[in-house]
DNA sequence: ATTAATATTAACCAATTAGTCAGGATGTTA
DNA sequence: TAACATCCTGACTAATTGGTTAATATTAAT
């Protein structure tokens, strides 16, 4: 109890720090890629000293895999599931809505994660390799399901996913881009349903769903 | 005259060399970052001393301005343009077939700029600010035209404009995600043709186009 | 108060990096 | 051949980087 304790009180300080240096460091190495983030200025960000930041990350590395399985799982968690009680329409909505909303919230845990894909995916190999195929194997037989039923028209379900990861993304990934040309300092609530209403109208009529 | 021609075959070495360098460097922008990327392993992936590299780019910043117009030049010039006269539907289908070459055919130069986006767009806020949001304007006044001809359904052009472009990019910058899910080494010429097709026949539906 | 574990950080170091430069090679023109 | 310009590069430097260490401070339990 006493040991139970203890470990709780220092595991909260040990987890309050891990957690600014984590955030920190999730925004250094969007802006500046991954050699680019010193470990200085991650510090610098997080308002510690240098050797703080080394005392709970043995390294830099470790600091960058911290980051990425700390925004995969809570990446994960938001955007939901594409379940098939409700039927090819209503789970695809919710999909959309759900990976929209997860954009405009949280863009810097997808554009790490875009950045990390696009130079090739050193870190994460293994989670496409075993957990994202799983999931989209498992995606596309639902989708084909429901093509086989007459409840869809026959597009290729995987591609079909591929289409909404990324007309979902973009918001988050190029949102300095998107904002320019709407010519926009911020996103607007209001931004955020248009979009939602966008991408499922025009995905769901190009499923035959509407 | 002479000195022309001296010009002429100076200019050529110069040219041949700034080749071979600005591919090698688009390489290692894409596969490291700016900070990554380091002017020896660019002069190792050119096979040049780097000193040599130095002589023809006053310093690594100069390289990789020079790569980012470089390739963006040759983007805006693969991927054509959406013009009035054939209608919305081949105009659409003709987009989206070059923009997918592209994206197979030219990952890298996609990467550049996705990379460069998402970081902020130091280097192309101006880019953005004029042609881009120029461009966009025009196509989506082109679009609302055929909207309000009764020639397609009422989508919101501007975001229509953004699905085209993330749902084609996609390939180029997640081709990594996309082969390991497919399980695939690399693709082939009928990949591109199925994306094509994909893509033309969802959104073509998705704006009432067939 | 004592002890022991944990937390903190200034100072330091070895390695890497971008960029310089001086001297030499190569080619070109007259 | 001589004069000139361009091209090339090994060797160097100053600055930055990731990471270590050793000494100090804080906290908690007995």
């Amino acid at each position: 109890m006493s040991s139970d304790n203890q470990t709780k009180k220092t595991g909260n300080i040990r987890v309050k720090s891990q957690v600014k240096i984590l955030s920190a460091a999730r925004t250094e190495f969007v802006l500046q890629g991954y050699r680019g983030a010193t470990v200085q200025s991650i510090a610098d960000r997080a308002e510690l000293p240098k050797a703080n930041i080394l005392y709970y990350f043995k390294n830099k590395e470790n600091i960058y895999h911290a980051v990425l399985e700390n925004t995969l799982e809570m990446w994960d968690q938001g955007i939901g599931d594409i379940v098939p009680d409700e039927g090819p329409k209503i789970a695809i909505e919710k999909f959309i809505a759900a990976k929209v909303r997860m954009s405009f919230n949280h863009p810097e845990a997808s554009k790490i994660y875009a950045m990390e894909i696009i130079q090739g995916a050193q870190h994460l190999k293994d989670y496409a390799r075993t957990y994202q195929r799983q999931w989209v194997r498992e995606k596309a037989k639902l989708f084909q399901h429901w093509i086989d039923n007459g409840e869809m028209v026959n597009v290729d379900p995987v591609h079909l996913i591929f289409l909404i990861w990324s007309a979902t993304q973009h918001y988050a990934d190029f949102d300095t881009q998107i904002l320019t040309i709407m010519n926009q300092a911020d996103f607007e609530e209001h931004d955020v349903e248009q979009v939602i209403a966008f991408l499922s109208d025009i995905i769901l009529r190009g499923c035959g769903l509407i």
